[in-house]
DNA sequence: GCCGTTAATCGTATGATTACGATATAGGAT
DNA sequence: ATCCTATATCGTAATCATACGATTAACGGC
């Protein structure tokens, strides 16, 4: 019945997991390291690079859009993809926060 | 045909992805924040806190236990849990390298 | 116009995830 | 031994995720 409560956390815990659920597979991972070191980001390049089918690529690119951390836009015949880095780095803040946050309420007691 | 191509990607990457699939619902974000920061980690607790049924919160529990980053020892008849900081900064560190070397490769060039 | 290339989307199959209630188990108390 | 409490596990159902091949759509070149 996996209805999610999803309604029942706080905003700041459903971005983390957001960015943390982009992250989740090593394709969208490798796309993103792609995106960020190549100067030309053109999806055959992605799908070249990775062990993947050219459709479940896009897939994961999909993903990826729609949480916002890439753009891409339409170049001829081909995709052109990018990260945003104004989002990316939002997200990447929350994170960091979030992070942050466990290690100044860590406590070293039980167990 | 989910057949995960889980092994045709590097290892630091596989790292990274199992430690965002934790971080990927907000249960388990909920889940670590209270194990962080209190003291009496038993499992009722979490249960009283979570918006979620007794077995679901046993099961997310399990998802982080098996990843390494919470251990649980039985105390009489209860649970205590608590996060295994070792393991947990290991794969923060993980992390931290990942987005460091995301910001170095950084190129603001195409879209 | 017609063809080739590129990439998104569709259809589909399979496995994983998430959720719940019910049951089993184990320990403590009486 | 019996009962109660706490929690793990089982059974189950629904949804999501991942993968592929096939198809569609959009553009450029001829």
């Amino acid at each position: 019945m996996a209805l999610p409560r999803i309604i029942d956390f706080p905003d700041k815990d459903l971005k983390v997991a957001d960015f943390a659920k982009a992250l989740s597979h090593p394709a969208r991972i490798a796309i993103l390291k792609v995106l960020a070191e190549k100067q030309e980001c053109i999806c055959g390049d992605l799908v070249a690079d990775l062990p993947l089918a050219q459709s479940t690529v896009s897939q994961h690119l999909k993903a990826l859009k729609e949480l916002g951390i890439i753009r891409g836009i339409i170049d001829g015949p081909r995709s052109r993809y990018c990260i945003d880095w104004k989002v990316f780095d939002r997200y990447q803040r929350e994170f960091g926060a979030w992070s942050e946050k466990m290690v100044k309420l860590r406590q070293d007691n039980c167990c």
